[in-house]
DNA sequence: TTGTATGCGTTATCAC
DNA sequence: GTGATAACGCATACAA
């Protein structure tokens, strides 16, 4: 910086007043110095910039898995949002690895970051105080996509999965599916997961009812897909449809149906969730529930920095609407690119 | 700082001693300061210790895309070996936008990050200037993964590209395939891709002709996969097997050759390149060529940290093997999960 | 072992 | 408009 006021023959805090866009300059020198700058490539140090200002303009995203095709929409929402208004993003990925997500909220804290937009697929203690105790010293955490509520402090953003598992077992209903099995999402001891409430107020709602056998135990990948949809085709009476709990895990389930020799959807239906980008070229093509990822990214990142520029601002639940998308695999009445209900 | 130095009754730089793991720090007020800043639950401040210091701990990576499922090995391979030696890494994405990528460039020297590693979809000019310009000021730079040379600052570390499409075209000729069509990379002023010529060379050793019609120009994505495959489809006589440039296009292909009411692998085999995840869990499963994405990113983490500790470490320039995997798209003799040759 | 002083590259606050 | 000066939070050299 001192090579630029030298060369522009002005003094540092001029320099320094350009840069930020600073008024009290004349257009002449302005000019001048945003030269000079270009000519000796000078790039001011951000270090310094936020130490001394006390404050910076890089908000931290941790996500849990940079290889979960769920995630990248998310992040570009973010991404665009933050940088529409003149933040930079310091992007983690803890590979789904909680140890990792500590290490990676603690980095962020030592980095001074503005802001904090987390996502994790495993709640847990260490988890949640981490995030409390960074809001607690006043940086705004975003917390997406969950149905966790983690006090007044954390803004919490998220579909409305319940809805959007009513929609996907009423789709299957409405085809006239009698046997229906969930594979549902892996335990978590906290509550009931949203999914297969929808899964069983579908039901409900119509006075049919869901035996146990039809619910199994799952998890979120292509292989959990396959291992539950082995057992519930192992059942005396097998299901017709079925409903994962995301897509990959529904990839999974198509896998093992073809592999024992069954079609879909003319032998069993499967029904994803997610609407990740695979699922459109997959064959056959994968009816789903959309999250709008985007929108979701951009609206945490809005939140975020509403905080930041007024931190009395209400820490908020943000819920989005989730749209059936019927495709192949359904057997809905479809083309390959599916349409919107 | 100064709090946990008041609290354990100690001075300042013996806390940083501390902190830093330096000698000449008794072993019970090492434990006394440890518990006082666990207690406190104080994280240094990065930002200053990186201005004091003259050095950070943070490289940057900046990927063009997200989305593709190319590069999530990649950079967890890179992030792996950072994190091994102490390193913490600012992953930025560009989304296949060169004024981004070159913003996140200036971005990353603006945080003066000790090193990078860069990739890109399109070597232009701007983006080139810049790799050079930050390895002028020391900063290491590895790119990856490429084929071109960027002068010997920069380290190169990329797949043996021209190998892996031998190994392909190879594979479709032992096949007994005698007209095969290439999707070709999007064209590159610079230089002929490695991807093309090893199509070429495959044919020239066996003293084949390839006809021109058969190669077609397409590009990385699924609709320029199904773009490309319908004019292969459409010549007079369309070839009874097709190369494509990775498998996010070998995937539209597939999809272009069922549309048309043929079979894969019976009326027309498809061959990718990159094996991405979903290659395997695709229908049919996808035969492909294996880049070692993870240990293409440990390495290239390895290469700039040893320039970093030894600048006058060459910038070398290497080349990985790469794997041809068949599964069922080529009807090549295997199961699902595809055997390695 | 510990304390004291200095400086890293900025921004902010003055008086000029 | 400009020029000095202090301060941000830490690391380092040196003296105690």
């Amino acid at each position: 910086m001192d090579d630029v006021a030298r060369a522009a023959r002005v003094s540092k805090q001029t320099v320094s007043a350009v840069i930020n866009n600073k008024s009290g300059i004349s257009e002449k020198t302005r000019i001048r110095v945003r030269e000079i700058i270009a000519r000796l490539d000078y790039q001011p140090n951000l270090l310094a910039g936020s130490l001394r200002a006390q404050r910076s303009f890089t908000v931290g995203v941790v996500i849990p898995s940079i290889t979960n095709p769920f995630y990248p929409e998310l992040v570009r929402g973010i991404e665009d949002e933050a940088q529409r208004q003149g933040y930079s993003v310091f992007l983690c990925n803890a590979d789904e690895n909680s140890e990792k997500e500590i290490q990676y909220l603690d980095l962020l804290r030592r980095h001074r970051i503005a802001g904090l937009v987390a996502a994790t697929i495993r709640v847990n203690k260490a988890w949640t105080e981490a995030l409390k105790s960074l809001a607690a010293q006043g940086v705004p955490v975003v917390f997406v996509p969950s149905t966790h509520k983690l006090g007044d402090q954390v803004i919490c953003i998220m579909a409305d999965d319940e809805e959007g598992f009513i929609k996907a077992t009423d789709h299957l209903l409405d085809l006239g599916h009698e046997r229906i099995g969930m594979i549902s999402p892996p335990p978590d001891s906290r509550k009931q997961s949203p999914r297969l409430s929808g899964f069983l107020k579908a039901h409900a709602r119509r006075g049919k009812k869901v035996t146990p056998e039809l619910i199994v135990p799952g998890g979120w990948h292509v292989a959990d897909g396959q291992q539950s949809a082995a057992r519930l085709l192992q059942l005396s009476r097998p299901p017709t449809a079925i409903v994962a709990p995301n897509d990959m895990a529904a990839i999974g389930a198509i896998i093992k149906i073809k592999e024992l020799g069954r079609r879909v959807p003319e032998d069993v239906a499967v029904v994803g969730y997610d609407n990740i980008a695979i699922a459109e070229w997959y064959d056959p093509a994968l009816t789903t529930v959309d999250q709008p990822h985007y929108r979701m990214g951009q609206r945490a990142m809005q939140a975020m920095l509403d905080r930041l520029k007024d931190p009395n601002e209400p820490a908020e639940m943000i819920k989005f609407d989730t749209t059936l998308i019927v495709r192949r695999s359904s057997g809905g009445p479809v083309g390959a690119k599916g349409y919107r209900l």
